[in-house]
RNA sequence: GGGGGUGUAGCUCAGCUGGUUAGAGCGUCUGCCUGUCACGCAGAAGGUCGAGGGUUCGAGCCCCUUCACUCCCGCCA
């Protein structure tokens, strides 16, 4: 006989009928009835109803034992009566009749209930027990499916002619980004390791190593804050790079296999077909005024600044004349709302901020609402022109100046989009985010920065920093977007180090500072790197966006809290002086 | 670093304008119950109202400080 268990407690069937099994699991729930006592025994694989009366030896062990006690049960398979079947459980046309039992690990009283559904618990609670908590359907599902889903990446990853590496989690400080997380030496007084906030430079060394196509779920540290999407201190991307490629190879490489998972995982949903969209940054700024759009929203904001340039709306008119722009989003059906509705939309501009939204709408008797008002009926004609309003219709205006402008009408977008039911729930959209800008201007200083990654490719190489306005440049530098998330962030690398000192010095850096900062990828390029590229997806938020979950707590297994305090290990949490002296630190 | 929300029984929450002994559901414990599957019925125990200070004849409620959880801004090459 087996110790624990001949089947699993979600393995009985009708055809089991007669089999003498042993169950272990835990105590689901229990039903007493006095003289009857039914006892759903559950583990990882499912729920099995055990039955036993008063003849039965065990009865008062198991009418005692508290909900989550472990206990192992002797019984014969018996079919339930036509009445009695329970159609809800796969398991639910038989039950295990006890013969014995035996409790293998007592549970005390329950700080929390495990029956209940976790969105009724605090957060607090949850992380506290998570334990508890992962037995509970719905995280305990995350967690298998975020399995599954890694287990397909490395079969499709391999699959495609990538290998996969691991690269150091102790590593040095990288001069750039996030800020890190500092480990220090016992052998070297007063240094430090840093945890790596992505294999970036290994992924490039390997490639000038000679290997061709890297992959690694690699675990990344950046000591920044949390959001609901975006975990404390830590998480796991999909790194992948690839030697001789271009931009468009790597799309092409990585679409179908990103494209495929989600067919595999979300098979009830539509995934939008590869090739993806490639939308310029510049264009997903002003007709979504966000760099990562949701796509299924079928809301475009139009630039219309010049039709109000010399208008009698004074309001906007004057903010086109000193640099600002006005745009304008058309809401279908919306004509009929009623003012409170106007009002509502309007008060969320107010709240973030922004002033006020415009609008007008097109009623049967013509335009309506205090835009139309103000403005005469040719530029009405062109609005209405422009954005393809209909009657019926109303079109919204957000005017301003900068980014923080274009971003608000971005918000108005998503708004508008939610509260008019235009987001439909079951497709996946995707999309790539191209030609971000190489460089930009510092707003206060007036100073040419990087605006995003020093060691991407520019667009045009040597010949466009020689000869190009800087703030033209673009990089070979793209994300990914699906469903309003970014999901990848990827670039051609900067192989040549040529070009890699012309480029730091537009930025106002000397040799001596590339050679400082980043000497150990100066070094290896000057000895033969292949052209690469790469990027990474975060593996996190892919399994977000397939267990339709908003907080990325849901499917990660142990989860900090938002202020980084590990609830369940108590950590950060206070050492030895001992281990401190190891370490030459001294506190105060 | 900044802004918003929350904190009352083991859990989830209610608690009026500051006024007698702080309530409910679930859980726990006790008793009854042989076909339930969120079993049912009867009863009981269970409270530093996050912590500290203040105002007041009187504070769960008002004020100040602080802690925790959470959402957002900054930040996240």
């Amino acid at each position: 006989m087996h110790q624990y268990r001949t089947h699993t407690c979600g393995a009985l069937r009708a055809t089991d009928q007669g089999k003498q099994v042993r169950l272990s699991g835990w105590i689901h729930r229990k039903r007493d009835h006095g003289n009857l006592l039914f006892v759903d025994l559950r583990d990882n694989y499912g729920i099995t109803q055990c039955v036993l009366d008063t003849a039965a030896p065990s009865f008062k062990l198991l009418e005692k034992a508290r909900p989550e006690s472990v206990v192992r049960i002797d019984g014969t398979v018996v079919l339930r009566t036509k009445e009695t079947v329970n159609p809800k459980m796969p398991t639910g046309e038989i039950e295990v009749q006890v013969l014995n039992a035996e409790i293998l690990s007592q549970a005390e009283v329950l700080p929390v209930q495990v029956v209940a559904n976790s969105e009724d618990l605090s957060e607090e609670q949850r992380l506290t027990y998570r334990f508890l908590d992962l037995r509970r359907d719905k995280p305990h599902a995350n967690i298998l499916l975020r399995n599954n889903f890694i287990k397909a990446i490395r079969q499709k990853m391999w699959a495609a002619g990538f290998s996969e590496f691991q690269t150091p989690i102790l590593t040095s400080s990288s001069p750039e980004g996030a800020r890190d997380f500092l480990v220090p030496s016992r052998l070297h007084a007063g240094k430090f390791y840093a945890l790596p906030q992505a294999p970036q430079q290994f992924k490039q060394l390997l490639m000038v190593s000679g290997f061709d196509r890297y992959f690694q779920i690699a675990p990344c540290f950046r000591d920044e804050d949390a959001r609901a999407d975006r975990s404390p201190g830590e998480f796991y991307q999909l790194d992948i790079e690839m030697s001789f490629v271009t931009q468009d190879e790597i799309f092409a490489t990585v679409e179908p296999i990103i494209h495929d998972l989600f067919v595999e995982f979300a098979p009830q949903s539509t995934v939008s077909p590869a090739p993806f969209q490639q939308i310029p940054y510049k264009e997903s700024m002003v007709k979504y005024g966000t760099d990562k759009p949701d796509l299924r929203n079928p809301l475009i904001i139009e630039e219309v600044s010049d039709i109000f340039a010399g208008s009698s709306f004074a309001l906007f008119a004057n903010q086109v004349a000193n640099g600002g722009f006005v745009r304008a989003i058309k809401t279908p059906g919306t004509a009929s709302k009623p003012r409170s509705w106007f009002d509502k939309m309007n008060g969320f501009a107010v709240e973030s901020g922004m002033g006020g939204l415009g609008y007008y709408t097109l009623a049967e008797e013509g335009a309506k609402g205090p835009i139309a008002k103000n403005l005469d009926a040719d530029r009405l004609a062109r609005l209405t022109a422009q954005t393809g309003a209909q009657k019926g219709d109303s079109v919204f205006f957000i005017c301003g100046k900068g980014e923080a402008t274009a971003k608000f009408a971005g918000q108005v977008r998503t708004l508008l989009g939610e509260e008019l039911g235009l987001i439909d729930k079951t497709r996946f959209d995707f999309c790539w985010i191209t030609d971000f800008p190489f460089y930009e201007r510092n707003e206060e200083t007036g100073a040419i920065e990087f605006s995003h990654n020093p060691f991407s490719m520019p667009q045009g190489e040597m010949e466009a920093l020689l000869n190009k306005n800087p703030l033209e440049i673009y990089a070979y530098q793209f994300d990914m977007v699906c469903n309003g998330y970014e999901i990848l962030s990827g670039a051609i690398r900067n192989h040549r180090p040529d070009i890699m000192y012309k480029a730091f010095e537009i930025a106002g850096y000397g040799p001596e500072v590339v050679e400082q900062k980043f000497a150990g990828m100066l070094n290896a390029f000057k000895f033969g790197a292949p052209p690469h590229g790469g990027c990474a997806f975060g593996i996190d938020r892919l399994v977000m966006l397939l267990t339709d979950e908003t907080y990325i707590r849901e499917v990660i297994a142990f989860p900090m809290t938002q202020q980084g305090l590990d609830l369940l290990m108590k950590a950060p949490a206070e050492v030895t002086e001992k281990q401190l002296r190891e370490l030459h630190i001294k506190l105060r």
